[in-house]
RNA sequence: GGAGGGGUGCCCGAGCGGCUAAAGGGGGUGGACUGUAAAUCCAUUGGCUACGCCUACGAAGGUUCGAAUCCUUCCUCCUCCA
């Protein structure tokens, strides 16, 4: 089936916007040519581990680069490392990660797709399993594979070079990880291999592994990694871990609308020109003009255009409207959970009562957030830790954000 | 296989018989200030209705009036040699 593809400089400006690292352009631009002439679309891989079944905002940069390729015409697989998870990615890891079970492995793929669906197009996405061919093959094979690569050039892998020299352990299998997923691309005979740029060296593997078994090689495109939501300012220099669940530091594109809202106002505003840059959809100049107005005004922006990108414009409109209901006129927010304790004749102390209504983890930091002066009683700061409470309901406010309304039976 | 060095609270890192719920950072949380931003400052940071009790310094035992600190065994990580 043979379609129209825009002219070659033209899908190149396309795909190299938005801050991203370009290996071996020139081969890409003639393998576009290549695909113009022929008719044939590029085959496009992005590996994904099936270890994080919560895609974050810092996933949608590289998904969205995928995106670009399929309006431009070209055909996404999308690889679930079904079989590579059982390995672990060693990949900026200072340690040996510990491999996922086939059960969990299963769940997370499931979920991954789920919502990787709304980013890219479902229908014109290929979805592949690497255990398709891994599990199949056998050790022989393996050590061919195993084969094709030296330790000298594994170890010229930053990570595993540091590892090394550090005297930190590296297991025999975590070699295996890049070969394998080098191996995904000659079975998928893929033209481009898209990732973030912690994963430049497993991509530029895959070039070469791909001639060893005589194919010609992937393109490599990376883009950068977003840094979480406590990025900052240090020096002059934003600095700031990867955006990861396990730091805490993520806006999952599954949250509640006013919670995308709510987080994106927070970050620091260095952050959120580096999120302009790389999530949102302004040019150049619509950014400039930005950076002319007041920040607050940005920040809006930019929380309203990813809020409606996930949940639609009129969740978006909505979020917005909370937010500045709650924070800027510092109203009392129009609904909170709710919940029922049971007093003990006829009164209940505020210690058990934060920590039963699970606004304090435990009843030391329930009366430590008392003592602070960080809890709220209808509007009244309370400081007395023994206070107790009668019968009756009332709006509790913990911190900056959390709320309740409590009924005392 | 041999020799040696480590494992401390969320993380890093002091302590090396009582004054240690354990210095100092970092991070977190609360407050002030704000644009719910950053920076800054203050407070707080094991649990338990608590001037006290319980649980904690890799694990299990032991020596002591008393141990994170000494001894034994085990687990585990690392370094050097082969």
């Amino acid at each position: 089936m043979s379609q129209n593809f825009l002219p070659v400089e033209d899908q190149l400006a396309i795909l190299k916007r938005g801050i991203v690292e370009l290996h071996v352009e020139a081969q890409l631009r003639e393998k576009l040519e290549e695909s113009r002439k022929t008719g044939r679309p590029l085959r496009i891989k992005l590996g994904a581990d099936p270890s994080a079944p919560d895609l974050h905002l810092g996933h949608t940069v590289v998904l969205q680069k995928l995106r670009q390729f399929q309006e431009l015409g070209h055909q996404v697989i999308f690889l679930i490392g079904d079989f590579t998870a059982r390995i672990g990615d060693p990949t900026g890891k200072s340690e040996t990660r510990k491999p996922l079970s086939e059960e969990d492995v299963r769940v997370n793929s499931e979920t991954y797709t789920e919502q990787v669906f709304k980013i890219l197009d479902r229908e014109k996405t290929e979805i592949a399993f690497n255990s398709t061919w891994m599990g199949a093959m056998s050790a022989t094979d393996l050590i061919k594979l195993a084969a094709q690569h030296t330790v000298a050039r594994m170890l010229e892998r930053d990570d595993f070079k540091k590892r090394y020299t550090e005297g930190r352990s590296i297991s025999v299998h975590e070699f295996l990880y890049p070969l394998v997923q080098a191996y995904d691309s000659v079975a998928l005979h893929a033209d481009v291999e898209i990732g973030g740029t912690d994963q430049l060296f497993n991509l530029l593997v895959g070039r070469q592994i791909q001639k060893e078994y005589g194919q010609a090689a992937q393109c490599v495109l990376t883009v950068p990694l977003l840094e979480g939501l406590d990025g900052h300012m240090e020096d002059g220099v934003l600095v700031g871990a990867k955006m990861s669940k396990s730091l805490d530091n993520f806006i999952g594109i599954s949250e509640a609308p006013s919670e995308i809202f709510g987080k994106l106002m927070s970050i620091s505003d260095e952050l959120m020109w580096r999120y302009y840059e790389l999530l949102s959809n302004s040019n150049v100049e619509q950014i400039a003009q930005l950076k002319a107005g007041h920040p607050m005004d940005a920040k809006k922006g930019l929380a309203s255009e990813l809020t409606a990108r996930y949940h639609g414009a009129n969740a978006a409109k909505e979020a917005f409207q909370r937010w500045q209901a709650q924070f800027s006129r510092r109203e009392v927010p129009e609904d909170m959970p709710e919940m029922t304790l049971q007093s003990e004749a006829g009164e209940l102390w505020i210690g058990a009562l934060l920590k039963d209504a699970f606004l304090a983890p435990s009843t030391s930091e329930a009366i430590r957030l008392v003592k602070g002066g960080g809890v709220k009683i209808d509007g009244e700061a309370v400081t007395d830790k023994d206070l107790k409470l009668a019968i009756g309901e009332y709006i509790f406010k913990v911190g900056k954000r959390r709320w309740a309304k409590i009924t005392v039976v």
